[in-house]
DNA sequence: TACTGATAGTCAGCATACTGATCAATCTCA
DNA sequence: TGAGATTGATCAGTATGCTGACTATCAGTA
């Protein structure tokens, strides 16, 4: 199927499939998913360095969690992971870690005896004010190669693809529900 | 359904900053971090949906491994590293598990006893042909949501954002010398 | 030749992500 | 109501990625 001309690097010997034939391999600069990987890659890297240079220690995925946190009150572990997209499993390290360094509460909800209620604490709240500066940095850094209207296109576009292929991983993005 | 009113920052009233102030915390899709992340993790989820549906047991990182060393007969892991993104540190776990399936050889360099020689083994080889479809295949899922020519687009945004961030990242990439 | 600095590879340790399993609590509906 | 299904959270195991440290080797030079 040659539909994809996007995926095809004919640059000039015109080849017919995407991985060309058995002697030759893809350009990975023609592959989405390669890069993805780089430019995610690259993203991490340029907010732990913003986030340290301003004096603290917070992933990427804590920043959202926290972030996310503090906008909905006694949230629970599940709906947070649909919020952000994260896999549930993986919830549970991120919120030990932010617990562990003070920033939010973790208690049995009186709702539900098998959810968790997420709270942010004062410092949860110094630190995500104080933080956000070197955030917006960050954001900024990893876009410096585009112009703006760029890097505004390239936003769309990754929103587009990232809607069409939201449940093929297994932490699609979730509304609030109720 | 309330939808996510928390997480969108109204546009009415006309933000000041880029993570507003206090009370607001910044819609995620605004933030190039977070559609990178996303886009990388629904990039991942396809590509081993559809190389696991043919029939074959082999990750992102080491199919972009396998397919470079193909490409480069006595290779080291360094220059590996270098043409395909990766840290060093990580390449020796990939390769291991590239060894252990029979896909690759490390063997001694005789030009220089620190390195090692990466070539890669028939069953790779076949490996390699056999589950192309399949990666073809993923590409073209992950980009399902855009027309052709916004999929290539995205892809030349994204070259250009990782160009200016190449160096940003502990892992970048790296020419051939020599 | 002996010293110095750089380089290739590995390792320990940590933080995402995911699969698949388990446990307890809750919900559904016959 | 009560059996079965579902759900919230966690855990074990695996695979990236990274930091920082370490060994062995190499290359250049005093």
């Amino acid at each position: 199927m040659l539909t994809i001309s996007i995926l095809v690097n004919d640059r000039a010997s015109g080849p017919v499939s995407l991985l060309e034939e058995e002697n030759s391999v893809k350009d990975n600069n023609d592959m989405p998913g390669h890069l993805a990987r780089r430019f995610q890659q690259i993203a991490v890297a340029v907010f732990l360095a913003e986030v340290e240079d301003a004096g603290f220690d917070l992933t990427p995925v804590q920043y959202a969690a926290l972030a996310t946190i503090k906008a909905n009150p006694r949230l629970d572990q599940v709906t947070l992971a649909g919020l952000i997209a994260f896999d549930r499993t993986t919830i549970t390290g991120v919120i030990d870690r932010l617990v562990q360094k003070g920033l939010v509460e973790r208690r049995a909800s009186s709702r539900d005896r098998r959810a968790r209620e997420l709270e942010i604490t004062d410092e949860g709240r110094r630190t995500l004010r104080k933080v956000t500066p070197a955030v917006e940095s960050a954001q900024r850094i990893m876009l410096r190669g585009l112009s703006a209207k760029e890097g505004e296109e390239l936003m769309r576009l990754l929103r587009k693809a990232i809607a069409a292929g939201n449940d093929l991983s297994r932490a699609p993005l979730r509304d609030m529900q109720a």
